[in-house]
DNA sequence: TTGGAATGTCAACAAGGCTGACGTAAACTG
DNA sequence: CAGTTTACGTCAGCCTTGTTGACATTCCAA
Protein backbone atom coordinates (compact mmCIF):
# COMPACT_ATOMS: atom_id res chain seq x y z
CA UNK A 1 0.00 0.00 0.00
CA UNK A 2 3.22 2.31 -0.08
CA UNK A 3 2.55 5.11 -2.16
CA UNK A 4 3.70 5.71 -5.92
CA UNK A 5 7.19 6.46 -5.85
CA UNK A 6 7.96 5.03 -2.77
CA UNK A 7 11.11 3.29 -2.17
CA UNK A 8 11.69 0.73 0.15
CA UNK A 9 14.80 -1.22 1.72
CA UNK A 10 17.29 -2.52 -1.44
CA UNK A 11 15.03 -0.76 -3.84
CA UNK A 12 18.12 1.23 -5.01
CA UNK A 13 21.50 1.19 -4.75
CA UNK A 14 22.14 4.88 -4.24
CA UNK A 15 18.91 6.08 -2.96
CA UNK A 16 18.69 4.32 0.75
CA UNK A 17 18.59 8.03 1.69
CA UNK A 18 15.15 8.22 0.15
CA UNK A 19 13.70 5.27 2.32
CA UNK A 20 10.49 5.71 3.92
CA UNK A 21 12.17 5.10 7.20
CA UNK A 22 14.61 7.98 6.34
CA UNK A 23 11.59 9.94 5.48
CA UNK A 24 10.07 9.16 8.40
CA UNK A 25 13.04 10.44 10.26
CA UNK A 26 12.75 13.70 8.20
CA UNK A 27 9.63 14.22 9.28
CA UNK A 28 10.26 13.08 12.90
CA UNK A 29 13.14 15.50 12.37
CA UNK A 30 11.18 18.39 11.48
CA UNK A 31 8.98 18.44 14.32
CA UNK A 32 11.65 18.39 17.24
CA UNK A 33 13.59 21.17 15.90
CA UNK A 34 10.63 23.53 15.02
CA UNK A 35 9.93 23.28 18.90
CA UNK A 36 13.18 24.34 19.46
CA UNK A 37 13.36 27.21 17.11
CA UNK A 38 10.78 28.58 18.53
CA UNK A 39 11.25 27.41 22.24
CA UNK A 40 13.92 30.34 23.02
CA UNK A 41 11.58 33.51 21.83
CA UNK A 42 8.52 31.66 22.89
CA UNK A 43 9.58 32.26 26.31
CA UNK A 44 10.35 35.90 26.37
CA UNK A 45 7.16 36.41 24.83
CA UNK A 46 4.84 34.63 27.46
CA UNK A 47 6.18 36.96 29.73
CA UNK A 48 4.36 40.19 28.28
CA UNK A 49 1.53 38.08 26.98
CA UNK A 50 2.78 37.90 23.54
CA UNK A 51 2.71 35.36 21.54
CA UNK A 52 3.93 33.75 18.61
CA UNK A 53 1.89 36.08 16.03
CA UNK A 54 3.40 38.44 17.68
CA UNK A 55 6.94 37.94 16.89
CA UNK A 56 5.85 37.13 13.07
CA UNK A 57 4.66 40.38 12.49
CA UNK A 58 7.18 42.06 14.05
CA UNK A 59 10.17 40.21 12.33
CA UNK A 60 8.63 40.61 8.75
CA UNK A 61 8.15 44.44 9.48
CA UNK A 62 11.72 44.67 10.84
CA UNK A 63 12.99 42.93 7.93
CA UNK A 64 10.65 45.18 5.28
CA UNK A 65 9.71 48.33 6.63
CA UNK A 66 7.03 50.27 5.21
CA UNK A 67 5.33 47.16 4.20
CA UNK A 68 2.11 47.37 3.63
CA UNK A 69 -0.65 45.40 5.84
CA UNK A 70 -1.64 43.16 3.04
CA UNK A 71 1.93 42.50 1.80
CA UNK A 72 2.13 41.31 5.26
CA UNK A 73 -0.84 39.13 5.20
CA UNK A 74 -0.07 37.10 2.00
CA UNK A 75 3.88 36.23 3.80
CA UNK A 76 2.11 35.21 7.09
CA UNK A 77 -0.59 33.25 5.17
CA UNK A 78 -3.25 34.30 7.42
CA UNK A 79 -6.27 36.54 7.28
CA UNK A 80 -6.44 39.92 7.83
CA UNK A 81 -8.98 39.72 10.87
CA UNK A 82 -6.71 37.59 12.75
CA UNK A 83 -3.47 39.54 11.54
CA UNK A 84 -5.12 42.62 12.20
CA UNK A 85 -5.88 41.35 16.12
CA UNK A 86 -2.35 41.44 16.74
CA UNK A 87 -1.11 44.70 14.81
CA UNK A 88 -4.03 46.47 16.75
CA UNK A 89 -2.18 45.53 20.18
CA UNK A 90 1.17 46.15 18.95
CA UNK A 91 0.52 49.37 17.74
CA UNK A 92 -1.91 50.24 20.68
CA UNK A 93 1.15 49.17 22.73
CA UNK A 94 3.79 51.40 20.51
CA UNK A 95 5.73 48.83 19.20
CA UNK A 96 4.81 49.41 15.65
CA UNK A 97 3.99 52.50 13.55
CA UNK A 98 1.50 52.70 10.78
CA UNK A 99 1.43 54.82 8.37
CA UNK A 100 -1.18 56.27 6.21
CA UNK A 101 0.23 55.69 2.33
CA UNK A 102 0.93 58.76 0.58
CA UNK A 103 0.36 57.77 -3.05
CA UNK A 104 -2.57 55.30 -1.86
CA UNK A 105 -4.11 56.32 0.84
CA UNK A 106 -5.92 53.35 1.60
CA UNK A 107 -2.54 51.72 2.34
CA UNK A 108 -1.37 52.08 5.96
CA UNK A 109 2.67 51.40 6.18
CA UNK A 110 3.95 49.67 8.77
CA UNK A 111 7.48 50.70 11.08
CA UNK A 112 8.82 49.14 14.07
CA UNK A 113 9.27 52.32 16.66
CA UNK A 114 12.49 51.90 18.81
CA UNK A 115 10.76 49.82 21.06
CA UNK A 116 9.47 47.53 18.48
CA UNK A 117 12.79 47.59 17.47
CA UNK A 118 14.45 46.45 20.97
CA UNK A 119 11.61 43.98 21.03
CA UNK A 120 12.54 42.59 17.47
CA UNK A 121 15.87 42.37 18.60
CA UNK A 122 15.69 40.60 21.81
CA UNK A 123 13.78 38.00 19.75
CA UNK A 124 15.63 37.51 17.39
CA UNK A 125 19.05 37.38 19.39
CA UNK A 126 17.86 34.66 21.16
CA UNK A 127 16.81 32.88 17.69
CA UNK A 128 19.85 33.71 15.87
CA UNK A 129 21.86 32.04 19.01
CA UNK A 130 20.66 28.91 18.61
CA UNK A 131 21.13 28.75 15.06
CA UNK A 132 24.46 29.86 14.95
CA UNK A 133 24.98 27.09 17.30
CA UNK A 134 23.76 24.57 15.30
CA UNK A 135 25.41 26.15 12.52
CA UNK A 136 28.71 26.28 13.59
CA UNK A 137 28.32 22.72 15.01
CA UNK A 138 28.06 21.05 11.80
CA UNK A 139 29.76 23.84 9.28
CA UNK A 140 29.25 25.02 6.56
CA UNK A 141 28.47 21.72 4.12
CA UNK A 142 25.88 20.93 6.30
CA UNK A 143 24.01 24.62 6.69
CA UNK A 144 24.12 24.66 2.46
CA UNK A 145 22.19 21.30 2.64
CA UNK A 146 19.82 22.41 5.27
CA UNK A 147 18.85 25.34 3.23
CA UNK A 148 18.56 23.45 -0.02
CA UNK A 149 16.18 20.99 1.53
CA UNK A 150 13.71 23.54 3.34
CA UNK A 151 13.96 25.63 0.14
CA UNK A 152 12.79 22.33 -1.81
CA UNK A 153 10.17 21.64 0.67
CA UNK A 154 8.10 25.23 0.37
CA UNK A 155 5.28 25.51 -1.38
CA UNK A 156 6.58 27.38 -4.97
CA UNK A 157 4.40 30.50 -4.58
CA UNK A 158 6.16 30.99 -0.51
CA UNK A 159 9.56 29.72 -2.13
CA UNK A 160 8.94 32.73 -4.21
CA UNK A 161 8.40 35.00 -1.50
CA UNK A 162 11.08 33.83 0.63
CA UNK A 163 13.60 34.60 -2.00
CA UNK A 164 12.40 37.66 -3.44
CA UNK A 165 12.37 39.11 0.23
CA UNK A 166 16.27 37.75 0.61
CA UNK A 167 17.38 39.37 -2.75
CA UNK A 168 15.74 42.81 -1.25
CA UNK A 169 18.19 42.79 1.65
CA UNK A 170 21.32 41.89 -0.32
CA UNK B 1 24.04 45.89 19.88
CA UNK B 2 24.45 42.49 18.06
CA UNK B 3 24.58 39.74 20.84
CA UNK B 4 27.44 37.88 22.06
CA UNK B 5 29.20 35.85 19.49
CA UNK B 6 27.89 37.38 16.43
CA UNK B 7 29.16 37.40 13.15
CA UNK B 8 29.14 40.21 10.81
CA UNK B 9 30.09 40.47 7.25
CA UNK B 10 33.90 40.31 6.60
CA UNK B 11 34.27 39.48 10.11
CA UNK B 12 36.16 35.94 9.86
CA UNK B 13 37.57 34.30 6.40
CA UNK B 14 35.66 31.04 6.28
CA UNK B 15 32.66 32.08 8.81
CA UNK B 16 30.70 33.91 6.58
CA UNK B 17 28.05 31.40 6.24
CA UNK B 18 27.65 32.31 10.65
CA UNK B 19 26.38 36.21 9.21
CA UNK B 20 23.51 37.17 11.06
CA UNK B 21 22.03 38.11 7.76
CA UNK B 22 22.47 34.18 6.92
CA UNK B 23 21.29 33.06 10.37
CA UNK B 24 17.78 35.64 9.62
CA UNK B 25 17.51 33.15 6.18
CA UNK B 26 17.90 30.16 7.82
CA UNK B 27 14.97 31.42 10.22
CA UNK B 28 12.95 32.47 6.98
CA UNK B 29 13.44 29.09 5.77
CA UNK B 30 12.64 27.66 8.68
CA UNK B 31 9.30 29.06 8.45
CA UNK B 32 8.03 28.85 5.21
CA UNK B 33 9.60 25.68 5.05
CA UNK B 34 7.27 24.72 8.15
CA UNK B 35 4.67 25.74 6.60
CA UNK B 36 4.95 23.77 3.10
CA UNK B 37 5.55 20.62 5.66
CA UNK B 38 2.26 20.70 7.54
CA UNK B 39 0.37 21.48 4.30
CA UNK B 40 -0.61 18.15 2.64
CA UNK B 41 -1.85 16.54 5.97
CA UNK B 42 -3.56 19.56 7.06
CA UNK B 43 -5.70 19.91 4.07
CA UNK B 44 -6.62 16.21 4.09
CA UNK B 45 -7.52 16.41 8.16
CA UNK B 46 -9.56 19.22 7.62
CA UNK B 47 -12.08 17.57 6.07
CA UNK B 48 -13.00 15.21 8.59
CA UNK B 49 -12.96 17.67 11.83
CA UNK B 50 -9.26 16.39 13.12
CA UNK B 51 -6.32 18.99 13.57
CA UNK B 52 -2.84 18.68 13.67
CA UNK B 53 -2.84 17.42 17.06
CA UNK B 54 -5.02 14.27 15.93
CA UNK B 55 -2.32 13.78 13.56
CA UNK B 56 0.98 13.88 15.49
CA UNK B 57 -0.44 11.34 17.75
CA UNK B 58 -1.62 8.85 15.29
CA UNK B 59 1.98 9.40 13.79
CA UNK B 60 3.79 8.55 17.27
CA UNK B 61 1.29 6.05 17.96
CA UNK B 62 1.80 4.60 14.82
CA UNK B 63 5.77 4.53 15.03
CA UNK B 64 5.46 2.56 19.02
CA UNK B 65 2.52 1.01 19.19
CA UNK B 66 1.49 -0.42 22.70
CA UNK B 67 2.76 3.35 24.17
CA UNK B 68 2.02 4.52 27.30
CA UNK B 69 -0.07 7.50 27.57
CA UNK B 70 2.70 9.53 29.92
CA UNK B 71 4.92 8.47 27.46
CA UNK B 72 3.37 9.58 24.29
CA UNK B 73 2.87 12.73 26.65
CA UNK B 74 6.41 13.76 27.01
CA UNK B 75 7.20 12.77 23.30
CA UNK B 76 4.34 15.21 22.12
CA UNK B 77 5.38 17.78 24.95
CA UNK B 78 1.88 19.02 25.75
CA UNK B 79 0.09 18.36 28.73
CA UNK B 80 -2.19 15.57 29.68
CA UNK B 81 -5.50 17.56 29.92
CA UNK B 82 -4.36 18.65 26.00
CA UNK B 83 -3.27 14.66 24.66
CA UNK B 84 -6.16 13.54 26.35
CA UNK B 85 -9.20 15.57 24.40
CA UNK B 86 -7.38 14.42 21.13
CA UNK B 87 -6.84 10.87 22.48
CA UNK B 88 -10.66 10.54 23.57
CA UNK B 89 -12.33 11.78 20.05
CA UNK B 90 -9.91 9.00 18.12
CA UNK B 91 -10.82 6.42 20.36
CA UNK B 92 -14.46 7.49 20.15
CA UNK B 93 -14.16 6.79 16.77
CA UNK B 94 -12.19 3.74 16.50
CA UNK B 95 -9.01 4.97 15.47
CA UNK B 96 -6.89 4.16 18.58
CA UNK B 97 -7.99 1.15 20.95
CA UNK B 98 -6.40 1.70 24.35
CA UNK B 99 -5.48 -1.41 26.51
CA UNK B 100 -4.84 -1.90 30.16
CA UNK B 101 -1.41 -2.88 30.96
CA UNK B 102 -0.58 -6.39 32.21
CA UNK B 103 2.11 -5.51 33.98
CA UNK B 104 0.89 -2.43 35.74
CA UNK B 105 -2.97 -1.67 35.13
CA UNK B 106 -2.45 1.57 35.63
CA UNK B 107 -0.89 2.45 32.71
CA UNK B 108 -3.06 2.11 28.96
CA UNK B 109 -1.18 1.38 26.06
CA UNK B 110 -1.80 2.47 22.48
CA UNK B 111 -2.31 1.18 19.36
CA UNK B 112 -3.73 2.07 15.88
CA UNK B 113 -6.97 0.36 14.83
CA UNK B 114 -6.85 -0.78 10.90
CA UNK B 115 -9.03 2.28 10.89
CA UNK B 116 -6.27 4.48 12.37
CA UNK B 117 -3.36 2.96 10.36
CA UNK B 118 -5.08 3.43 7.50
CA UNK B 119 -5.53 7.17 8.02
CA UNK B 120 -2.52 7.51 9.39
CA UNK B 121 -1.36 5.64 6.27
CA UNK B 122 -3.34 8.58 4.21
CA UNK B 123 -1.67 11.44 6.02
CA UNK B 124 2.21 10.15 6.10
CA UNK B 125 1.59 9.36 2.63
CA UNK B 126 1.31 12.93 1.09
CA UNK B 127 3.89 14.42 4.02
CA UNK B 128 6.22 11.70 3.01
CA UNK B 129 6.01 12.43 -1.28
CA UNK B 130 6.95 15.76 -0.63
CA UNK B 131 9.78 15.27 1.80
CA UNK B 132 10.99 12.63 -0.76
CA UNK B 133 10.50 15.07 -3.54
CA UNK B 134 12.62 17.61 -1.91
CA UNK B 135 15.47 14.95 -0.99
CA UNK B 136 15.59 13.71 -4.66
CA UNK B 137 15.77 17.21 -5.79
CA UNK B 138 19.00 18.14 -3.88
CA UNK B 139 20.73 14.49 -3.06
CA UNK B 140 21.93 13.07 -0.24
CA UNK B 141 24.83 14.86 0.33
CA UNK B 142 22.25 17.91 1.12
CA UNK B 143 19.63 15.90 2.96
CA UNK B 144 22.29 14.66 5.77
CA UNK B 145 23.27 18.24 5.87
CA UNK B 146 19.75 18.95 6.46
CA UNK B 147 19.06 16.06 8.79
CA UNK B 148 22.43 17.42 11.39
CA UNK B 149 20.97 21.10 11.37
CA UNK B 150 17.83 19.79 12.65
CA UNK B 151 19.14 17.74 15.10
CA UNK B 152 21.74 20.30 16.56
CA UNK B 153 18.83 22.87 16.66
CA UNK B 154 16.30 20.60 18.83
CA UNK B 155 16.65 20.67 22.68
CA UNK B 156 18.92 18.49 24.10
CA UNK B 157 16.07 16.19 26.47
CA UNK B 158 14.23 16.26 22.27
CA UNK B 159 17.31 15.24 20.69
CA UNK B 160 17.66 12.14 23.16
CA UNK B 161 13.74 11.10 22.36
CA UNK B 162 14.33 11.67 18.23
CA UNK B 163 17.62 9.28 18.78
CA UNK B 164 16.06 6.48 21.07
CA UNK B 165 13.01 6.46 18.40
CA UNK B 166 15.46 6.18 15.70
CA UNK B 167 17.07 3.21 17.29
CA UNK B 168 13.98 1.09 18.16
CA UNK B 169 13.23 1.10 15.13
CA UNK B 170 16.24 -0.05 13.23
C1' DT C 1 -19.80 58.50 -11.19
C1' DT C 2 -19.63 54.07 -10.20
C1' DG C 3 -17.25 49.72 -9.37
C1' DG C 4 -13.78 47.54 -7.09
C1' DA C 5 -9.72 47.40 -4.07
C1' DA C 6 -7.62 48.10 0.49
C1' DT C 7 -8.49 48.46 5.04
C1' DG C 8 -10.76 48.14 9.45
C1' DT C 9 -14.18 46.37 12.68
C1' DC C 10 -17.82 43.56 14.91
C1' DA C 11 -19.47 39.08 16.08
C1' DA C 12 -19.21 34.31 16.59
C1' DC C 13 -16.80 30.22 16.60
C1' DA C 14 -13.17 26.29 16.77
C1' DA C 15 -8.73 24.08 17.66
C1' DG C 16 -5.55 23.35 20.76
C1' DG C 17 -2.65 25.05 24.08
C1' DC C 18 -2.70 26.09 29.41
C1' DT C 19 -3.75 25.77 34.87
C1' DG C 20 -6.01 23.93 38.85
C1' DA C 21 -8.66 20.64 41.19
C1' DC C 22 -10.44 16.24 42.02
C1' DG C 23 -11.14 11.13 41.76
C1' DT C 24 -9.75 6.36 41.15
C1' DA C 25 -7.06 2.55 40.82
C1' DA C 26 -2.73 0.45 41.14
C1' DA C 27 1.83 0.14 42.65
C1' DC C 28 5.38 1.02 45.63
C1' DT C 29 7.52 1.67 50.23
C1' DG C 30 8.54 1.94 54.97
C1' DC D 1 -0.55 -3.14 56.45
C1' DA D 2 -0.88 1.96 56.00
C1' DG D 3 0.43 5.70 53.60
C1' DT D 4 2.38 7.77 49.57
C1' DT D 5 3.22 8.05 44.90
C1' DT D 6 2.14 7.20 40.13
C1' DA D 7 -0.81 6.91 35.96
C1' DC D 8 -4.67 8.24 34.06
C1' DG D 9 -9.10 10.52 33.27
C1' DT D 10 -12.11 14.38 33.66
C1' DC D 11 -14.39 18.83 34.76
C1' DA D 12 -14.11 23.76 34.51
C1' DG D 13 -12.23 27.78 32.87
C1' DC D 14 -8.95 30.57 30.47
C1' DC D 15 -5.82 32.21 26.45
C1' DT D 16 -3.93 32.65 21.74
C1' DT D 17 -4.59 32.34 17.22
C1' DG D 18 -6.77 30.73 13.58
C1' DT D 19 -11.43 30.77 10.86
C1' DT D 20 -16.14 32.97 8.34
C1' DG D 21 -19.40 36.30 7.42
C1' DA D 22 -21.17 40.85 7.30
C1' DC D 23 -20.61 45.59 6.86
C1' DA D 24 -18.51 50.53 6.65
C1' DT D 25 -15.13 53.58 4.89
C1' DT D 26 -12.01 55.47 1.83
C1' DC D 27 -10.29 56.32 -2.50
C1' DC D 28 -8.29 54.98 -7.05
C1' DA D 29 -9.42 54.22 -11.77
C1' DA D 30 -12.12 53.35 -15.70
Amino acid sequence: MAEPGSTQPGGGETLLYLTDEQLRQGIEAMFFAYRGFTADPDRILQDMSYGRAHHRALHFINGAPGTTVNNLLSILGVTKQSLNRVLRTLISDGLVESRVGRQDKRERHLYLTEAGAALEQQLSDVQRARMRAAYRQVGPEAVSGFRRVLEAMMNPDMRRRYQTLREKRT
